[in-house]
DNA sequence: GTCTATATACAGATAGAC
DNA sequence: GTCTATCTGTATATAGAC
């Protein structure tokens, strides 16, 4: 803020900064996956990053902004997710390929689902903005899409917002699950081939309501 | 503890004991949902049961020990809601029953089923031993039915532990993602027509996966 | 049984030395 | 930019008056 001195040391200064903001930021979100937020103390995520308390203090100034970081990424990584959900693309392609990326996304980044999760169980005290403001239009944007197959006659008439709903509801359940998961697995972590076998049985378990009698290619997938 | 005096008025006593066990209960399953373990503190709970914070501990020791009545009493009423999931029942008409019964739950004890996510959300850390000891057993048995089930020919050959998480994960979804629902609902809580048309889509889109090819009796059901 | 007062610990955030 | 010291608030739990 009050910069001047220090010019010619910017660049690496720049560098370092960006580094130590990444290493709390993913030290954040375990922490508050682990922890909710209120449980989530500053201390935590600062000795989980390695480094003194009122650094990350320094860096976010508050609590809630490296909160408000944290969930944004998530989101943002969803949205690009959906991508595949498009008019043109063929549905049951489309859909499993969403649906794939989620469970995907499921086992490389379950602390940014957890730290959803629990900012919605909360009632979204913190990021209802990103509800209302990105959320909503988003939704209603694939809810149409959806539809349109529909009246197309490329899938069967299923209900587009709660086939979404449950896709989520699935997909993530497998992050912000996993120690129940895991639990029911004799304590072990789901194996590679175990999360094949998943993204297998989910979707041949969500999409085989959606595709017309007799259509194949549910499973059998790249 | 040190009893003997007051023994004539025990029972009156006894029932007012009653009386108020119960409305901390309530009152604490909606706080420890809202805020989380960390964040309901026991003052936010004795207000919001109408009584002095250190009633809350004098009738329940710890916040510990109240939380893990609270979270135990979901987990019975979960598992009761599984009955109707046994081998000589129809497989159709039973899973159907279930998602009915859970997104009833949903519905009526949404508090309930937040608990239960933040606390496995969080890994579990003060009732592990529920899922040791009672969950593991009790889903490896239902796991058996619906295997028999496929062995018998009675329904498609699916990943029943799969099937069992899909139940799971999307009923859950609509009481865990309740304000996230409502919020893409326009704001509004569902109507009943419109629990009615989840319980249809659900079912639908579950179900008709399971299914024998040619099967009807998954969407239309009392 | 009920409630006030309090002991002890730790939280978020800030001031200011370096 | 980095870190120590500290201010202020609130937490759980307990002691003990009533």
């Amino acid at each position: 803020m009050k910069s001047d001195v220090n010019k010619t040391t910017r660049g690496i200064q720049s560098r370092n900064r960006e580094e130590v903001t990444t290493r709390i930021l993913v030290a954040a979100e375990k922490v508050f996956a682990e922890f909710g937020y209120a449980g989530a103390s500053i201390s935590r995520i600062a000795a989980s990053a390695g480094i003194p308390k009122s650094n990350v203090v320094y860096y976010f100034e508050t609590k809630e902004a490296l909160y408000r970081r944290v969930v944004g990424e998530i989101f943002d990584i969803w949205r690009a997710a959906a991508d595949s959900i498009s008019v043109d693309n063929d549905p049951i392609r489309a859909l499993g390929e969403y649906i794939d990326t989620k469970l995907d996304l499921a086992r490389t980044r379950p602390y940014g689902s957890k730290v959803w999760a629990n900012e919605i169980i909360q009632r979204a005290p913190i990021v209802q903005d990103y509800l209302e403001d990105e959320l909503r239009s988003w939704t209603e944007n694939r809810i149409t899409v959806i539809e349109a197959w529909v009246q197309n006659g490329q899938i069967r008439p299923i209900s587009a917002r709660h086939l979404l709903y449950a896709i989520w509801a699935t997909t993530q359940h497998y992050a912000d699950f996993t120690h129940q998961i895991t639990t029911l697995n004799d304590g072990v972590e789901l194996s590679d081939a175990q999360w094949e076998d998943t993204k297998t049985a989910v979707k041949d378990l969500l999409l085989s309501g959606v595709a017309l009698p007799g259509q194949d290619g549910v499973v059998t997938d790249g």
